[in-house]
DNA sequence: CCTTGCCTTGACGCTGACGGCAAGGTTTAG
DNA sequence: CTAAACCTTGCCGTCAGCGTCAAGGCAAGG
């Protein structure tokens, strides 16, 4: 399979798979005239790159599961590195979740506040409906 | 007041402000020697810009707060082109929550996932710890 | 032979909000 | 006289994950 092929199987650009190579995340063969050349177990871990950093990973952050993926388990989750990467990242999301939830309720807050405030030095908007 | 006193006051940098007037934010006036001179106003200004991008607004979208702001209102939030970027915000926040909600959720069906799979191929380690 | 359609490497662009440095002018203090 | 401590403009660097050319090699069909 070359990169063409590969790029459209796994739903991703020719631009992509060179990027993630270059950073040492998947390691084509190559052909006689230097095409790079994939197999169906490199879908697999674009695939599984793929998942993760929709997911919100970086590059960085999918190099265990990638290697567990490489070491020939069925899943790329099960190795150590690989939980406690999704240990850290489940922790960011929460944490990210919690700022979030603030953030939330103070534009729900500023929100209020800016139309209650409105009413009052506008009351006549309150007959401009047509 | 210049440009390293309105930086330290309203806890930001000189770099930064400049950045601001640049992108048409404040609009110091200039001394004979061609110096930036800021007034109380520009430092009320210059704080609602800092808290609205801390809460992860782009500087887009706190333009209509200033001009708010310097139209002579209190607060920057009372005029009908900030409440339309309030509601946006709290919607793309709502929409975010949302989405980071259901990653969290995989993340942690993924651990469990992850954890329960290494019981299953790694019972030695149940009698591993010391 | 020519075109089409793959593939290669290399290198710059993009987004956003600045940081940092260069090279210089101004003012004050010693 | 000089150093210190301000200020000015201008321009490149940063982070991440690619997009987008540019310039060219290789293979196959008509």
């Amino acid at each position: 399979m070359l990169i063409g092929e590969l790029a459209e199987r796994a739903g991703t650009s020719t631009r992509t798979l060179r990027y993630y190579e270059a950073h040492g995340l998947v390691h084509p063969q190559r052909s006689a005239n230097g095409y790079r050349v994939y197999d169906e177990a490199e879908l697999r871990v674009v695939r599984e790159i793929r998942a993760l950093l929709d997911v919100g990973f970086g590059l960085d952050d999918v190099r265990p599961f990638v290697a567990c993926l490489r070491a020939g388990n069925a899943s790329g989750d099960v190795c150590p590195d690989s939980v406690l990467v999704l240990r850290r990242k489940l922790a960011e999301v929460d944490d990210y979740l919690d700022r979030l939830g603030a953030v939330r309720q103070q534009l729900h807050t500023q929100l209020t506040h800016a139309i209650a405030h409105r009413e009052e030095t506008c009351p006549r908007k309150r007959a401009s409906a047509p």
